[in-house]
Order: C-alpha cells, then sequence, then structure tokens
DNA sequence: TGCAGAAATTGGTCCGACCATTGTACCATT
DNA sequence: AATGGTACAATGGTCGGACCAATTTCTGCA
C-alpha cells in the first residue's frame, strides 16, 4: 500500500511562499531587509495579490516576517528551502499555574543543556562563558541583585555553546512570551537572588567537563527560581490580590 | 514607565479572531465540528470576506482549523480566550544531525516528565501508566520487537500524568514533524529494541515516588535510542547511501 | 538651508465575480 | 432494492479593481 500524497489541487499560497523562499536565498536577504512589495510580487508570479497576501499572512504569523502599513514587509528571521514549522498555541498563560508551567519545560532543557554543554564546550566556548558568568556577577555585587540582562546573557550563552540550536531558539521564544512575568514576578523584585552561586557552581561543572554534574546543578538553580515564584505567588494570596 | 501597548491602528484581523473564539466558546465548539462559511461570518461581522479570511489563514497556520475546500471550516484543537502561540521554524530537518537535536530536545523533556510524574501520579494514573506498559511489553513479545504505537502510548501517559499539559503538546508535536523518522528512522526496523527494559524500570520508579530514579532511568532510554539511531547512521553512510 | 505640505508608495480593507472541489439529491440502469 | 452516474447547490480559493490609512519621499516656499 503506497502512502500517495494528497495531492492538493490548489496551492498557489505555498507555491508563492516557496518562490519567495528561493528569491530570499538567492538574493542572500537577512533580517531586517526589505522585501520586494506585495504589487511587485502579485505581478511577478502571476498571481493576484490576495494570493500574495494570504501567503504572507502565514510567514506573518510564524514570525518570519513583519508587515509596516505605509513602508513595506521586512525579513523578521533567517528563511531557508528545508524549514519546519512547529507552532505551539496553549491555554491561558495569566495564571500562576502556567509560569509553574513553563518553568518546568525550562527546567529540563536547560539542564539537558548544561549537561550537553559540558560534553562539547572548546576552551573558546569555555571562556565566553565564564567571561558572561563574571559580568553577572559583577552586576549583582554593584547592585546587591540579580539583574535579568546579565542573568540572561549568561544562559543563552550555554544554550549556544550546547551545539543545538532548537535550545536556544525554545527557551527565548517562550522568554519573550512570559516577558511581563519574568521581569517582576508576582511582584517579587529580589527575583532570583537565591539562584545567585549556583550560576558559577553549573559553570564549575561545564569546564569540569561534568555532564550529569552541571545537570543537577542546572536543576538545583531552577528549583531555587520555582521556590522564589511560590513565595511571591503565597505573599499575593496572603494579601488578598487572589 | 507604562508599556503601553502598540497599538495597531487596523487591527480587524485580531478582532475577527477574538469575536470568533468567543462564538466558538458560547457554542461550546469541540475539535471536528464545523464552523461557520467565510460568507456567513462576513455578513455577521460586518467585514469583508477577505479579512474573515486573513484572519482565518492565521488560525489555519497556528493549526487551530482546517479548511476543506467545497466543504467547510473545522475546528482543528480547542480555542479558549487567553492562548498563547508560540511558532518555531527551525532549518533543515531532514539529516541526521537535526534528528539528534530533536532527540536532544525529547531528552530532556522526557525526563523531566518522569521526574513530575513521579512526584504527582496518584493512584489511578499509575494503574494507567501501568496498563499501558503491560500492553507494551505484551506487544514486545508478541512481535518479537519493539511496536511504536504501543510504545507511544506508553510515553504519551506519562505526560499525561505529569500534571502539566506543555509536554505533550510540545512532544507531541515535535513527533509529527518527524513522523517518517520516527517510524524507521534510517532504515532501522528494529529501532528500539535496546530501550525495552527501561519502560519497566521508568515505571517502577515512577511507582516508587523515585523522581531522579525516574529521571535518570528516561536519560537511560533516550540514551539507548540515540546509540540506535548513530548505528543506523554509520551503517548508511558504510553503505555509501551518503 | 530648513521645513511644511503635497504627492507617491505601501500595506489594509472592501466589493463583486468566477473557478475548483465537495456534498447531496435525484434519476437511470441493472 | 442496490448501484452508479449526473446535475445542482454550497463552500473554500483566486482574481481584478477600487479605495482607505499610514508612511516615505519629493517639492517648493520661506
Amino acid at each position: 500500500m503506497l502512502d500517495l500524497p494528497p495531492l492538493q489541487a490548489t496551492a498557489r499560497d505555498d507555491a508563492v511562499l516557496n518562490v519567495l523562499a528561493d528569491f530570499v536565498i538567492h538574493e542572500e536577504l537577512k533580517p531586517g531587509d526589505r522585501l520586494p512589495t506585495e504589487r511587485v510580487l502579485s505581478e511577478r508570479l502571476k498571481v493576484s495579490r490576495t494570493t500574495v497576501r494570504e501567503a504572507l499572512t502565514r510567514w506573518e504569523g510564524l514570525g518570519l516576517v513583519e508587515r509596516r502599513q505605509g513602508s513595506g514587509t521586512y525579513l523578521k528571521a533567517a528563511v531557508s528551502r528545508d524549514m519546519l514549522h512547529l507552532p505551539l498555541t496553549f491555554a491561558s498563560g495569566n495564571d500562576f499555574e502556567s509560569l509553574m508551567h513553563t518553568l518546568e519545560i525550562r527546567r529540563g532543557l536547560e539542564a539537558e543543556a548544561a549537561a550537553l554543554c559540558a560534553l562539547r564546550a572548546g576552551p573558546a566556548e569555555l571562556e565566553i562563558i565564564r567571561q558572561k558568568l563574571e559580568v553577572m556577577e559583577e552586576a549583582f555585587h554593584a547592585r546587591a541583585g540579580m539583574s535579568s540582562d546579565e542573568d540572561w546573557d549568561f544562559h543563552q550563552a550555554i544554550y549556544r555553546v550546547s551545539g543545538n540550536p532548537l535550545f536556544e531558539q525554545i527557551i527565548t521564544a517562550m522568554h519573550e512570551l512570559f516577558h511581563r512575568f519574568w521581569e517582576h514576578p508576582l511582584g517579587v523584585h529580589d527575583f532570583g537572588h537565591a539562584s545567585f552561586p549556583y550560576h558559577r557552581t553549573i559553570y564549575e561543572r561545564i569546564a569540569a567537563r561534568d555532564a550529569e554534574g552541571a545537570r543537577a546543578e542546572a536543576l538545583k538553580l531552577i528549583a531555587t527560581v520555582e521556590a522564589d515564584l511560590r513565595r511571591g505567588d503565597a505573599n499575593l494570596k496572603r494579601a488578598g490580590y487572589k
């Protein structure tokens, strides 16, 4: 029994996107560049502007492109010929429970990224991480508290060095999605204070090529964040905000 | 400094989707149900059919809806008022390296899900997992090899019992995306044979409420899968297919 | 030279029409 | 009665042209 393809009769949208992807690659367009106007695309591809717009709407929904009225359509992410799309949509992210759920996902990914990092980091990569760590520690002592930006830089360095781009993509996407919460989640301003020492222990385990040790330290770090959040949530509830 | 919303002057698309979401919720439409035709929506909402179509194209891109020409538009997933969209798109998933990358993501998530499962599984949930395990083991002995379906059922049960719906959503989405590979990846037909015993050990750790033990066993399981894949890839390369 | 207003450009919306596919009711053949 | 074909209506897909709204660019005056 051969698995015959669905054979969609009309698939102009996809055709348009394929041609457009080829164009972007051929022209070596990078994020931020402007791509041809809808009217030009319509004329060149011999399809109606409606069809072009439907196709661009798809790309816009995937975050590949940004449309600015009166200005043009701009590339927002790198485009390649073999792109896989994984649209995730989940319900109600405005409550404490959802925040915990995303944190659990992050814990799994963070631990794995740290472990892989310990296996794959070369001297140069290790140096980058160490630098980010020191910048973060300096900021911590200067302000007597965790700094989100420097903290985030440190973690991103780990994702990058892990050798698997998916970690950075997924966690960054989640981070942006919950930006409002991660800023001052639940009103806890010294948020992440308890997590401070584990940044250095993670680095040390990575430097020692100890994958399981790095994984364990990463788990401890997220555990402290989780504890902080639970404390903040409890405070809110006690204050009668819920 | 208040973070004022972008406030796009023209955002009829979103407005349409909000109203449509309310409609779906109010009418209690479930996946598989058919929703009003584009022409009806256009008339009821007092917007052009073009706008309705752009809105539905967005939902289609998110996998919330499926459009069948000549038939209608059908709901494909649950819709709620507070939906968060996390569209991920990554390049080139047709090679061995990408398969490894997704497997690393899965390892992190699988381990975390198993650990949470050990903490949260009640007697009823534990019984469900045990049942899936036995079905899988039976299928294994009957066919003298791993069965993808029963194996998948077992893992899905763990995701569900973890109490965090994100695990099932993310891993299922990845599973569907890489369907062709997970079936007979790289032509290895006794794929996953080595992973068999770890299913039971994972269950035992969960039953014993041993979160870290469950995490460790899950890591071992994925490690065997990874080893199998590496072996298959090496075979392919030796055979000159690459 | 500098700047305000006009004009062109571009994405957003609307309308009406027609095409392609699907589902259904009806009819003829067996 | 069952089967298969056919016409018709419903529905999503595409088209062309028009106008609106935001932005950019050009122009001419001070």
